[in-house]
RNA sequence: GGAGAGGUGGCUGAGUGGUCGAUAGCGGCGCUUUGCUAAAGCGUUAUAGGGGUUUAAAUCCCUAUCGGGGGUUCGAAUCCCCCCCUCUCCGCCA
């Protein structure tokens, strides 16, 4: 959610800013609706006061005398008109409650013009992706692939993209999932293990609701949401809360299953681990102060970027341009694998820095020292990471001649083994 | 799931229809006293929104907020209804 000040004092700023993500945003309606309302307010609010200052006069009249009678049929009068009048109030302001959260973040001013994925910018690149992988192929068509990641199995039990992992391919998850959160927590993160369902209002904060609701799967009974990512749970930690400056920057990551029912994305990049309905992913948060937020995504990109490095993966970092930015982003990098099989890159993190736009939606606050008033800190998120792309890459780039994948050095404390075998 | 009790400001805790944004205490902040500390005295102590003034801010005026929503009433922290949460007991259960 955007300031109602900024768009208000600054409207031509914000169409601009705007413009910039290629999205379309009818501000002047909003503007409109946000005049009827402090029109709305305003009558209100003065009825409101003849309504207290007759209530003062009444406390000191005695009932039943013919002045206090008058008043009330007066004032019987006054409370009608406030009735009708706060009933429109109300909608309006429901109103301009939808239009402010339809409202997308801006962009920073070091977010590169584009409209298109295309028109991304290639900010680092790390490995040599071009070299040959001699025995690599798509992992999907690894001989016995299907032993240790059951599709077949797991669409009759559930449904497409919630495969069984069996074996190796369980272990090699855990393996994965172990390695993130140990090194995440020797980059000064407090893990975290969160719920998984989270309600209307924790979605509402982080920007997967009203716009995104079709995304995540709803259950009949509570109404609850199961989380898309971890970001959800942990952003919402400090809903309507007011943290201690001297506590920033705040890090926490966690791992949860993260659940998302890609609606509408049919087609060859579905093929195998590329895109699931259920998968594990570990997701990286902070709070921080304002005047360091773009610091922090630096760091934030690097600690993510470090553990592709340890696991020896060629990857490169692309710095999303306004079009490819997402609703709620002020800058953002994704950072992309080298599947040596399927000769394509595959997105394993995304670094974002939100500015204000979900610590207003969720009232995360921290009172500041030199006014004494309460601001809005600044969150930032981005996986920390995705555990089957990454697979998806480890077991395309290290397939070896005799059909099992070498496990990189500084996973094999962790899976046990040098290698994982499909047989 | 059943029965009961409760949810008030940073915290504790009064307040059962009217001058209550709300007694009091604690904590915090400021001032005074003091060689320093402690103590004491005095004062102060929320958030959000709108209006007005202003280059801007502060000051100023108004409104809202006693778990959330709705209702009754001239008027609701207080009465009624629904929901959420916490605690106690019972049941069930990993």
């Amino acid at each position: 959610m955007l300031d109602a000040k900024l768009i208000r004092e600054n409207p031509d700023a914000v169409r601009a800013a705007i413009a910039k993500k290629h999205l379309e945003v009818d501000l002047d309606s909003v503007l409109a609706i946000d005049s009827a309302w402090r029109t709305q307010l305003l009558e209100v609010e003065q009825l409101r006061g003849v309504q207290k200052a007759a209530n003062t006069a009444m406390a000191a009249l005695p009932k039943g005398t013919p002045e206090f009678q008058a008043k009330v049929t007066e004032m019987r009068a006054v409370s009608t008109q406030v009735r009708e009048k706060e009933v429109a109030l109300k909608e309006t302001e429901e109103k301009f409650r939808l239009a402010m959260l339809s409202l997308p973040n801006l962009p920073h001013s070091t977010v590169p013009e584009g409209r298109t994925p295309d028109e991304n910018v290639v900010f680092a690149l790390h490995g040599s992706h071009e070299e040959a992988h001699p025995h690599a192929k798509p992992h999907w068509e690894i001989p016995g692939f299907s032993n240790l990641f059951d599709f077949a199995r797991g669409a009759k039990v559930t449904g497409a993209g919630f495969p069984f992992y069996v074996g190796d391919g369980a272990r090699i998850v855990r393996a994965l999932l172990n390695f993130f959160l140990e090194e995440n927590a020797k980059a000064g993160y407090t893990e975290v293990n969160p719920p998984i369902f989270v309600n209307a209002a924790s979605a509402t904060a982080t920007g997967q609701l009203p716009d995104k609701e079709g995304q995540m799967y709803e259950t009949t009974i509570e109404h609850l949401y199961a989380v898309p990512t971890a970001e959800v749970p942990l952003t919402n930690f400090f809903r309507d809360e007011i943290v201690d400056e001297a506590a920033l920057p705040i890090r926490r990551c966690a791992y949860t299953p993260c659940f998302r029912r890609e609606a509408g994305s049919y087609g060859k990049d579905v093929r195998g681990l590329n895109r699931l309905h259920q998968f594990d992913k570990v997701e990286l948060l902070k709070w921080v102060h304002p005047s360091t937020s773009y610091d922090e995504l630096d760091k934030l990109r690097e600690d993510a970027e470090r553990m592709l490095q340890k696991l020896g993966l060629s990857y490169r970092v692309l710095l999303m341009c306004g079009g490819d930015l997402g609703f709620a982003q002020a800058k953002k990098y994704d950072i992309e694998v080298w599947a040596a099989g399927q000769k394509r890159w595959l997105e394993v993190s995304s670094c974002s820095n939100f500015e204000a736009f979900q610590a207003r939606r969720a009232q995360i606050r921290f009172r500041a020292k030199e006014t004494g008033k309460p601001e809005l800190v600044h969150t930032l998120n981005g996986s920390g990471l995705a555990v089957p792309r990454v697979l998806a890459a480890l077991l395309e780039n290290n397939l070896q001649a005799d059909g099992r994948v070498k496990i990189p050095e500084a996973l094999v404390p962790h899976f046990g083994r040098e290698y994982l075998s499909f047989a």
